[in-house]
DNA sequence: TATGAATGAGAGTTCATTCAT
DNA sequence: CATGAATGAACTCTCATTCAT
């Protein structure tokens, strides 16, 4: 009798979890599709083949949901580069391979990169873990002598604005083949590199960058 | 007889261009709080003091108004630099110049500021006017041998990408004191200046920037 | 388990057709009252005694709900027909008891001859149902050679015409004792049966179909 | 002096009968487009190029254009055949070329019968004139003998009812070639003539009723 | 008188949210 | 927990009518 409960509450717990994730999938293909203020909850329960009112025992307000949208993007990011983007690597290297990654990701997976960029634009608190994660990887390069000791707010300023920039011209389709990676040589020269080298390693982290997505995706196979 | 009709038209023709613009005044209040997508005609009529059947005398879409609210706020900027930043000036101090300009006027109206930046991410096309005039610029830059010789498409998502995040910090109070000046330092060097004369000219700009302002609001009033 | 869940569903099934009931029901109050274009969706709601977003989840557009309105009132005389005119009867009897049950229905239920003769006004497209129906009648009468081989186009306008005037009449109370009795009369000597004869046939039919009226609705009793 | 100002006033007298005249012209031309209901004071003025104020200074309510309208379109027929039916003509002709002359103007200007169709349908009471002049012809048939004794009130929903339904086909484009001929035979058989002669005298009449259209255009040229 | 900008009541429509089942 | 019918506030848009010029 105490097995058959524990089983049907973790069966519960299971069904549960699972229509969380269909709202979260429909969610992030509504709102990739429509942005995040066009979107409507009718939207969201029919892409996730739910009722209205099942919605709500999941996200009491629509903030609710697109803050787990947009955890749920990042992870999404974080993941494929934590698993495979050893500390051991320069900081010039991981710098560039993250935004790379970051590219990668947009051009294979639009709707993710469409659900980042508007979800940016919203009144939800901006997340932070990103901004940290780049200015270490900047403060490495300066202790290690490859990047110039600019003022890392200003460097932020550069780093975010440029990326978002590509992605949005990744996603509109205004980026020639190519662009990513010169854009990540300009920045690299920017930030102290020479010309050849800084074009050599962009050129080197595009490619690992795509190794890692293959592989991540082998691994969700 | 005659002139009775003119004078009563030219009347008309005054009140309405007064309505005109405490509706684009109102709407640019609005939407610089609310964003483009959250305001809705009624607070645009709520704010003008019209009716809401006075709004659609003007613009027969909310989209016919957003375009000539952002015209009209391109136009504050383009009027400015136009009457103050002569050809004869250096493609770098140019360069500069705009770009400090716009900082200034963010930061002098952040109204304007918050405008500008959320009707670029809406459904109404881009104008391209300050893309083209920055690109020729950068390419004076070029020929004078100042700039270095790159991808005139990675330098505009460098330099459009940056600003918008200068942009944004400003308005959101995160820019700390000589944000702009070493953002557009950095911006420069990546460009090819040697970083002493690049810091120069970034100090040098920001002051010609603001004695423009400062001139164009003289005549303003 | 399963039944319950029938059952619930069985439920809300029949809620759903109460709802939809009660806003035809107040729909052909409305129309009768007002007419079909001066009836408004709020006219709707508060005479059906509910929301004005209910009446959205039934019918997307007012055309919608005008076209569910009709259909149920036509179903409401050929069910009464259909089930108490056997073909048997000779050809002028049907035609003319079928006259008489129309005009007997427009006497006893005011609204629904309203509406009936609004809705045909309307941009909705006209049943011909009706049409087909009388027509063949007649056809039936010109083969037993009880009625005169007339150009069935022109015999229609003469029958619909006449018909939609007699009905008006009733509505507006123009109409005088024994109208419809002579008017059918009328309209079979047209036809071809001699004045007496017509009359004859004119008076049973509007006994018949007084008589199918009062079974029909023992019967919804 | 007094010259003058009779002159002056006589003019404006002139200009006023002109605006009125050129509203009541736009008003048949939109309502015979988009009918009574769906037409707007400003479709009005769009048309006769007047402007909105001006509107409420010939009509001061939207029934008082709906009644001039119909009282000038009614006189536009009755003009037409006061002119040129004399009296000497016997009773039935008469009556035939009335409806003629009706379907003739119909046919020659559909705007004139759509807004004489839809004016019928609208909350404006009736009026009555025509039905008085029909009436008046039925009952000289009946005192010379051609037509049976029947009953006026009958004899009017047959005429009436079916001659709107021929309004109707004809605008529609539904009435074949030689409807309205054959129309009107049948009713003047049904009034008591033999079918031989109602065929020749509707013929007849249809004739004469287009000589009659023809020359009323003579005059107005 | 003629004008047309301004008005605001009212119609149509959407959608987040509630709640009985 | 899941469901989805019902709700009503909020929004867009139309149009007859007014009124200063």
């Amino acid at each position: 009798m105490r097995v058959n409960l524990e089983a049907r509450a973790a069966a519960a717990e299971n069904r549960k979890a699972q229509t969380r994730e269909r709202l979260l999938d429909a969610a992030v293909a509504v709102i990739g599709e429509k942005g995040p203020d066009a979107a409507s909850i009718e939207d969201f329960v029919a892409a996730a083949n739910v009722s209205r009112g099942t919605f709500y025992n999941y996200f009491p307000t629509t903030e609710d949901l697109l803050r787990a949208v947009r955890r749920k993007l990042i992870d999404a990011l974080t993941i494929v580069l934590d698993a495979h983007l050893p500390s051991s690597i320069p900081a010039a290297e991981r710098l560039a391979t993250r935004l790379h990654s970051h590219y990668a990701l947009v051009s294979s997976d639009p709707a993710w990169g469409w659900v980042v960029m508007r979800l940016e634009a919203t009144r939800l608190g901006r997340t932070n873990a990103m901004e940290v994660s780049l200015d270490r990887m900047y403060q490495e390069g300066v202790a290690t002598g490859v990047f110039r000791d600019l003022d890392p707010v200003a460097v932020r300023s550069v780093i975010f604005g440029t990326s978002r920039m590509v992605q949005r011209d990744i996603l509109m389709g205004l980026a020639p083949p190519g662009h990513q990676e010169r854009v990540v040589a300009i920045l690299l020269t920017t930030f102290g590199l020479p010309p050849q080298e800084a074009e050599r390693i962009s050129a080197e982290s595009a490619r690992r960058a795509a190794e890692i997505q293959a592989k991540s995706r082998q691994r969700a196979a």
